[in-house]
Formats: C-alpha cells, sequence, structure tokens
DNA sequence: GATGAATGAGAATTCATTCAT
DNA sequence: GATGAATGAATTCTCATTCAT
C-alpha cells in the first residue's frame, strides 16, 4: 500500500513527537551553522552530524541526504523573503517616501542577515539550473515585481520599471552579499542609506533629501 | 604576469615548444567550457580530460590541479576587467555623461559575457576566504574605486562616494550575472540602458536624458 | 515441535496471552508476504514490521532477527512436506497406480504452491552450508526416500531406485518452481498430469495409460 | 559529445590494451570465485577485488558494480548453455537413441558444472523477475524447445510434448543443482545415466536399454 | 506489551593524483 | 611529450539491533 519506491522523504511523513522534534532542529542548526563555515559543496554529513551531537543515521532518519536538509532551510529563508518582499508601500517624492523605501530595505538586510548563511550557500549550490536557482530567482523576482508596481505608479516615463526594479534589487542583494561575505567592511546603516538614496533618485530621478541625522 | 603565489607550478616555468602550447590552450578551453557546464564543483579533470582529448597524465603535466587550471582562466579574466575598470572619463550632467557611463557599463557587460563561465564559477568556487574571492572582491574594487573618483567629483554632497560606487557597481554585476544564467532574459541593450540611467540618477540626482533612439 | 536449536529464542519460551498471539501471527503473515515479494536478502525487518503495523521493537520481541523469523516460517513448511511425502502408497503397473502417483504429485503441487513464498525464499535464503540448505535437502529427501521404496518394490532393474527416485521429485520441485515464479505459465492440472506420466513410465517402464478425461 | 549520463558500462565501452585486460580478466575470475564461494548477496566487491590483488577503485574501472560483473559471468555461462541445447539430434526408440540423450545430457552437466557457481548464484541473484531470472528461464527454454521438438517427432500421443520436455529439461538441472551443491554425494556418471535412461522411458514409454557396461 | 528514536558498523562508490610504459 | 591503468582516501548511505520511555 505504501509506496516505498521513491527516495525523497523520510522527512515530515512522520509525526514527530518532542524527542523526534528536537532531535530535527538540532540538526537543522547544525546544518545551517556548517553549510555558512564551509559552504554547501564542502559540508560534509559527517560535520553536521557531529555539530547536532547526533549519529550518522540519525541524519538519514529525518533527511534523505545533505540537499534535503538544505532545501529545508533554503526553503524557510525563502518564505521569509518572498513574505516580506510585499509589504512595500507606495512611493511619494519627499522625505516620506524616503523613509518607506530605507524602512522596506533595511527590512530586506535585516532577514539577509538572518538567513545570509544559507543564502549563500544556496547561490553556490549548484550550477545553472538547480532548484535553488530557481529559489534564488524567485525570491529576487518577488521583490523585483513589488518595487517595479510602485515605480509604474511613478512612471516618470525614462525606465523600465521592470528592469529598473530589478537591478535595484540585485544592487541590494549583492551589496549584502559582499558585506556578509566580509569582503568588504562598512556599517550597516550607512549602507541601508545609500541603496534606499540611490533607490530614491532611480525612482523620483531628484536627490533623495538628506538624510536625518539619527535616523 | 601570473605571479605564481605557491608550491604548484608544474608548468610556465618551462619553455614550451608548439605542441605543448596547443595542448596547453587545448586544456584551457575545455576547461572553460566544463566549468561553465557543470560549475567548479562538479566539474571532474576527467570532464575537461576528455573535452580537451588529452589524458589523465597529459593534465598534470601543465596544472597541478583542478584549481590551478582555473586560476589561469580567473587570472585572465580579472586582468581583462580591471584593466577596463580604469577607462571610466570624467562624468557630466548632461547627455555626454550619460553616453560615458553607458559606454563603461557596455563595456563591462561584454567582458561579463566573454569571461561570464569563469566569473561565475569563481563565485561558486569557494568559500568565504578563499583566492578566488579576493580576486572577485579586487575586481569590484577596481570598478568601485574608479565609479567613486568620478562621484566624488561631482559630489552634490548626499551620497558617500565610496558606498554608493560600490553598490552601483554591484548592481551592473549581479545584472549581469541573472542574464547570463538565463534565469532572467531581457535585451542586453536595455539593461545597458536601465544601469547607466539608473547610475546616472544616482550620480547627479537628475533623471537621465531621454535615451536617443538606436543609442 | 520446533526444537529451539540455539540460543536465540526470545519467543516461544513464554506463554503468550491472547494479544502477544495476535501480534506475532500478524508477524509471521508480514514476514510471508514480504519474503514472497522480495526475497529473503531483500526483505528489511522494516518492510515487516510496516506490514504488520508494529513497531521495530516488537519485532525484537517475537524474534531474535530475520533469520528467526524465517525459520519459523520454514520450519511450518517444511513440516506440512514432510508429513505428506509419507502419504505414498504402493504403486501398480495400471491405471490405479497412475492415479496414486498423479494425486500424490498432486498434493506436493498444492502444498508447493501454499509455501511457495517461503520455499522459493529457503532456496535463496544462503548460500551451501546454510541450515536452510538443509531444511530443503531435507524435504526433497523425504520424497526421494518415499518414492524410493516404492520404485524398489517394482524393480525392474534398469534404475537406481534412490537416483532416478531423486531426479524424479527434484522434477516436480522444479517444475512448480517454475511455475510459481511465474516465468512459465501452464495449466497446474496439465502439470501434474504430465509429471504423473512421467514418474509412472521411468517406474514402469511403459507408457501412462491415457489420462481419463476430467480426471 | 559523449553522453555521459548513464551508469552502466564503463566495459567494453573503452579498447583495452593488454594489461587491461589482464586485470578485467583476473577480476572476472575473482568474482567467479567469490560469488561461488559466497552467492551473490554476500559476495563484496571488497572481497573480489582482494582476490584480484587490485584496487578499489580498479573494479569500477572495468565494472560499474558487482552485478555489472556478474552479468559479464552470466551472459557467458548463458551462451554456452544456449548453444548446447542446439546440438540434441533426432531421437530413436533403441541403444543409438539413448546414446544421443546420454551424450547431450552429459555435456548439459559438463556445463552445468563448469559453470555451477554462476548458474547457483543467478538463482539466487534477484527476485522475481530480475534479469536474472529472465537468462535462466532463457536458458531452460533452449534446452526444453530442443528436447520438445524430438519429442514431437515421436509422439506417442500421451504427453504434452513442451510440458514433457520442460519437466525433464528442469529435472535435469535439477539434479546437477543439488549435486553441486555437495547436499546430495553421487557419482556423476549414475547422475547421467538416470537422468538419460528416466528421459528415455518418458519419450518412448518403454524402458531403457540396459546400460553397456562401460559405456 | 508496545513504541520508535537512536545507534554505528559495514558496504558501495567516486575522483584527484601518481607512475610505469 | 603523451598515455591511461592503477591507486586509495574520502564520503555517502543502509539497515539490523538496542534501549529509554
Amino acid at each position: 500500500m505504501a509506496t516505498d519506491q521513491d527516495g525523497e522523504m523520510p522527512t515530515r511523513s512522520r509525526e514527530l513527537n518532542t524527542r523526534g522534534q528536537r532531535t530535527m532542529a538540532r540538526l537543522l542548526d547544525a546544518g545551517a551553522t556548517v553549510f555558512a563555515a564551509r559552504g554547501f559543496h564542502a559540508a560534509r554529513v559527517d560535520d553536521i552530524v557531529q555539530a547536532a551531537e547526533a549519529s550518522h543515521g540519525t541524519f538519514y532518519l529525518y533527511f534523505s541526504n545533505k540537499e534535503d536538509l538544505f532545501r529545508a532551510l533554503a526553503a524557510e529563508a525563502a518564505d521569509d523573503l518572498a513574505r516580506h518582499a510585499q509589504t512595500l508601500g507606495p512611493l511619494t517624492p519627499d522625505e516620506v517616501g524616503l523613509e518607506v523605501i530605507r524602512h522596506w530595505i533595511g527590512g530586506l538586510c535585516d532577514l539577509y542577515r538572518r538567513h545570509g548563511p544559507v543564502i549563500q550557500a544556496w547561490t553556490e549550490a549548484e550550477v545553472s539550473g538547480s532548484e535553488f536557482n530557481r529559489l534564488g530567482a524567485d525570491v529576487v523576482g518577488s521583490y523585483a515585481s513589488a518595487l517595479a508596481t510602485r515605480i509604474a505608479d511613478v512612471d516618470h516615463g525614462n525606465l523600465d520599471p521592470q528592469l529598473a526594479a530589478l537591478a535595484l534589487v540585485t544592487m541590494a542583494e549583492r551589496l549584502n552579499y559582499y558585506e556578509l561575505s566580509g569582503q568588504i567592511g562598512l556599517p550597516e546603516s550607512v549602507a541601508v542609506e545609500t541603496l534606499a538614496a540611490v533607490t530614491f533618485s532611480a525612482v523620483f530621478g531628484i536627490p533623495a533629501p538628506p538624510a536625518v541625522v539619527g535616523a
């Protein structure tokens, strides 16, 4: 009756009682840590298992392989980001509008920081065409279309809203990446400020109002 | 040009006669192809050797390992890019300035397209701290400081030139990445136009002059 | 009846109350099913446990391992067969003698069909020298000596009764095997008829009397 | 160009020079030995590799897995047997006919003895429906149809030629099996004699002529 | 009696690298 | 210069069995 043939889904197919849930959580945490430290490819199941203080067999009780665990982490990150992407309100060419942008990008940066390791690992996770590429593209797409909608409302005619939105979003994404990867070290607040200012200028074709000190 | 950082150097120390040069070229080509197709980690020496119609032994005659070959490809790409980064001239708040930006970004896009596979592979090549990360950061850094210099010349005071330049360069880089990876398909000319317009707005705080048809 | 050959005996030593008996029966049934479906080696304890809707722990409450459960099934089959082997009466060179043979072989076929999965699995169960080989040899031996006795009674001098009996029994066994394994599909009645006719001819050196229609 | 995607065929895809051929032969020999000693399931790649005095890696250079090596051995055995099956000439109800049968069955026994380990292992190799079952059924089928043709020529009307032939062939096969597996020890010559006599009786419905001493 | 989470030894497989020819 | 057979360390994954609840 049970069609036991497929490989992928030891997880979530079983009702787990408290002990099991805790073990699974431990494995997920360990996974996040290890992926962050070594990247997806270099991470060995053995590393994760050790970090989680579990046995090899236990790992495969909960996940069918390294990718399966990673998928769980990635899905969570993608959900959080996609949900946040929708929160951008209408934009006005004034200090209020700038604050809206600043707040939205700030939220993006926060999430990036929280899920950074996973996001970076999924960039690396597989080559063109993998499910993780799609996941990444979906997230970027969510942000881009949210922003595109607001740009289209303003529409001063000089920009393709879709494309401009995409460019601005990738800018935010990538600056976060460089910051997180430690290759370039800058205070976050400034980065958010800069990203917001560039976005504002691009959307309205005017300089961003001067930053209010202490904002 | 390559300054042989370490102990690995079976080659380039030897004068190669014609046959040897051709074999080496074949291996480099094959490497570029294979890295493009499968990414750095998934690429096996065996793949490269087969694509080059050479033997395993031959590979190790020219390169000390997979990374060594990749380094050669990456160094070439990095050189080309770093050289091009320097070509940005002074910017003016008019159609001429826009054209300068457009041309510079266009060149960047061309190079990205030419060396794309290698660039993507080096993003993936290794995690935080690897020599390839440094290489990538260096390239981005070259572009960013070239642009920062020009922004500082203008200086309308609302932006940190370093940071804004960095943001704008990552935007260009990342949009190219998405275009190349096929996850998002858009006509190049438009992308260049959009990147240039956003950059122009950011630098001068005014809308980019309308695009001249056919530019 | 089972004389517990060795140290393994978590069960059968204990009086089981009704619940326990039912659980054990469920496990035995599940075992038969799973061994039939996947063979001895490929059958996992997990498969059996799932089929029996029991837990892993429960399995080891009743059997010390997979082999132990299998032994129980095999012993039952072997008992049935050995008992039936003894039921062959004296043979006469006429229609009555043929009917005796036919009936005996028919019974063998019935039992083979009932216990087929287990019989097949024990063929596979282990290589040369295992206890299951011995079990199989014993069963074949029982049949062979029963038949040998009757052949010796007739003794037309051209055959070694032991050997001929063995050959004829293996014939019956193996034809059943092929039929059961589905590799060759033939109506049972015909198979019994053919086996009986060949046996009759071999024993008496004359053709079997023509089959009575509907026999 | 090379469609490198499938798993199964490192072998025979490469032109092997002498060294390679010898290694492959060593692995095949070792495989036959190990399969004979432990059976298909219990045989580990490691056993084979040790017997062949080769390394683990070398094994996978020539075969994609244990099954692949076994397939090679099985195919050879099946070929030999299928070819021999065709060599049965017309049967006459006299000493000559008996000799023909005796010779044919003798050949079968010889081949069984030569390829016995493999034949036994393939019986065990996998459960219902595997390619090895089919192989076995094919071989039995070849023998059965060769014999069926000769029985049909005689046709004394009391037997279904197909079925009788099948029964007689399985008898020969299985008696060999028991002999080889050592569960029952008998001099070969007698076994052949008995098998031939039973077959002769079944085909012609008369006793086999007395064996000529020294035949 | 029953459960099912945890264990860990064991087996398979891959692939970078070496080396004799 | 070139070859390709051989190597073996590293890694993944499976499954019988135990044990705390």
